[in-house]
DNA sequence: CAAAAAAATTTTAAGTGTAAATAATTAATT
DNA sequence: AATTAATTATTTACACTTAAAATTTTTTTG
């Protein structure tokens, strides 16, 4: 019974790496003729939701740091989806609002998205899914 | 019933990035003092396990592409975790082999491995850690 | 009010990830 | 045997990630 905690091929950590790298090639094969990052899809559907957001709100609401969203709103602003302006009563704030470009994305991709989903989960039966979905969400 | 399907908060690649993240940053308040990443750490596993691979067959056993591997290889031979040697048969091959500083890190880092996990998986139940690890392979 | 603390953004540095191009070596085929 | 094809490793270019330091603009507080 000598337990080996050094086995890779199953620890979790390396086992969702893994399954991350899996989704993300399935975006890529559809959305790279989009040009957009699965980063950059995940700030266009929070300002779908709600248009304006300062990045700090925006980086909040997609877990990631504030460092980290400057990079990929030039990146966004670069490619005319978004532009930047300063708050008018607060001007430490930044606010991140879509063109018309970003804003038309939105139907173009409805498609998409489903068929990608029905790709990266036909591997599973719907029961599957809503475990996997429960049970990742404790780790977070 | 207007499905939303630019729902991000229940997007399975959503969700594994998150739960790859909290997993990294467990890892990382662990291991930040002995100077390793996730990647090198898997490295090293893999060499204790069998040392003196070529590159690409690490790569490979790490699902890596072999671009990244030469960098990380690069990094851990800069800190003498590892050398690496040419094939003496096929000279195309670059065998990478842990140093004695490498080899020592394994009794080192048990303890951690035993202690993370617990951190980790304790929001789990031993049967919701099978039956995750179950469904997140079937992703890959 | 003026100085200190807090907040939002940016910059820098190091690591990781992919794709594409290049170089070196070995294998295959005519 | 000589050319072509395949394999391994490296390099370059770009995106993303974190941490830490620097900047700008409020807010707080003495």
């Amino acid at each position: 019974m000598d337990k080996n905690y050094f086995s890779l091929d199953n620890d979790i950590g390396f086992l969702i790496q893994r399954a991350l790298q899996s989704v993300k090639s399935n975006f890529y094969e559809k959305f790279s003729k989009y040009g957009l990052t699965t980063k950059q899809y995940g700030v266009l559907i929070r300002l779908w939701e709600e248009d304006g957001l300062p990045q700090k709100e925006l980086g909040s609401r997609l877990y990631t740091d504030g460092a980290t969203i400057t990079g990929i709103i030039d990146r966004m602003e670069r490619e005319s989806l978004v532009v930047r302006k300063k708050d008018g009563n607060d001007r430490r704030l930044t606010k991140v609002y879509l063109t018309i470009k970003g804003h038309k994305l939105k139907n173009e991709l409805k498609q998409e998205i489903f068929e990608l989903n029905k790709i990266i989960l036909e591997k599973l039966t719907h029961e599957e899914v809503r475990q996997l979905k429960r049970l990742i969400k404790k780790l977070s």
